[in-house]
DNA sequence: CCAAAAGTGTTGACTGTACACCCATGT
DNA sequence: ACATGGGTGTACAGTCAACACTTTTGG
């Protein structure tokens, strides 16, 4: 390539990861606190160093097993932020993914020696170490648009859930209410849900019907909401 | 980050550019043949490596003006490609970009020492070097997608043209054809294009006339197609 | 006058949206 | 008995999809 002068040994790369999950009808965020400089101190998004012998998919679970206790996660590439001053030390591009979790299977241990992992909604996001800001806000718009077309939800939920539970998760990431009649008829048409035998107990109002989703592989649909 | 080795210097990037054209109601992609090892004589994407100082976006908008003569591309990332063997001369990732380019802005000039840049229907692919191909076919799956929700139509039009071209456009791409009446009733009502006072002439037919889109902006719509 | 593409409306099916009341349980 | 969320249907509006003929030009 006649213009491109030769490879060079400057340029680092990361990976940062994104993890979502829903709890009390809030997204949230999984952040760590910073130990070291730059940004000392600071809340950012969990990564590291891209290993030479690691692909970067690979890199993302292992922060999602080390600070979420996640072990089979919905996971997805993001984007790859390289703008040239996004880190003081220098060049460093980090490729970014997220990741989609139900929050009965996060185990996060906020050991201040892993960094104090911590969810925070995403409506009250602390300020964030590097470009980290802009990483979770295209991540919020990107889970919107695939809530609308996939079947992702089911990333979110257990095994089980109701018809209530899987409106709140959907009212939680595009911010705003729907309705529950339509939400459970268009839900009802799309033929992803099936009812189980099985009902919620002990709540001190009407039991609902439990749901699973038929498969649990992410699935494009024509149109959703 | 504890359980991170430090940085590794030996892993490179490069930046690949997928440049769609559409050219006689074909969509094409610009290839090059590779006069060096690996793959020397083989079809490619045109590329070159990340340097220390540009953002991988300017190295692609660099890219498409070397190889295609164009000044002002759409572009946009699409994906970052980090498997492990995909280039036998060790760990190579590359971030690849798609560009939109009218057909009457590529000054292709196919001099053997530029790496004979070439158009090629997507219909016609021959094989290709490294991972190549998969980043053609995924950057179809965006494309398509990407007409169906947004006016990035615009940046494979010349500034004014006739409503059949539009459909011609979007058939190409879509791969299907488009009802006539529907198209241009949708189109009309979505407010993006507006006529012109000219017509063609000199074609053996009825004159067209020539419209234009109101802003060449990207803009995202509720719902196109 | 023939060939070629331009231009133009209507109908029926389907999908989306708005909206309110009774039910089953716990306390 | 009351409070809480569960569960259900209808009507109207808007959008989508199918479909064919007349017009204008060049040759």
């Amino acid at each position: 390539m006649p213009n491109f002068p030769k490879p060079l040994p400057e340029i680092q790369m990361t990976v940062d990861v994104i993890i979502f999950t829903v709890t009390a009808g809030q997204l949230n965020v999984l952040l760590i606190r910073r130990q070291s400089e730059p940004f000392a101190g600071t809340w950012a998004l969990p990564g590291g160093y891209l290993q030479a012998d690691e692909i970067s998919e690979d890199s993302a679970i292992r922060v999602l097993r080390d600070k979420a206790g996640v072990r089979e996660p919905f996971i997805e590439q993001l984007y790859t932020f390289d703008a040239l001053d996004r880190d003081p030390r220098g060049r460093l591009v980090s490729i970014v993914y997220y990741a989609l979790v139900p929050e009965e299977s996060l185990k996060i241990n906020t050991r201040p020696d892993l960094q104090n992992p911590t969810l925070v909604p995403v409506t009250a996001l602390p300020d964030l170490a590097f470009d980290h800001a802009d990483m979770v806000e295209y991540a919020i718009t990107r889970l919107q648009s695939k809530l609308e077309y996939t079947n992702v939800v089911f990333s979110l939920l257990p095994p089980t859930f109701t018809f209530t539970e899987l409106q709140r998760t959907y009212e939680a990431i595009l911010e705003r209410p729907l309705d529950k009649r339509n939400f459970q008829k268009k839900f009802a048409s799309l033929g992803l849900i099936e009812a189980t035998s099985e009902m919620t107990s002990g709540d001190k109002h009407r039991p609902a019907r439990l749901y699973r989703f038929i498969d649990n592989k992410p699935t494009e649909l024509k149109k959703f909401f």
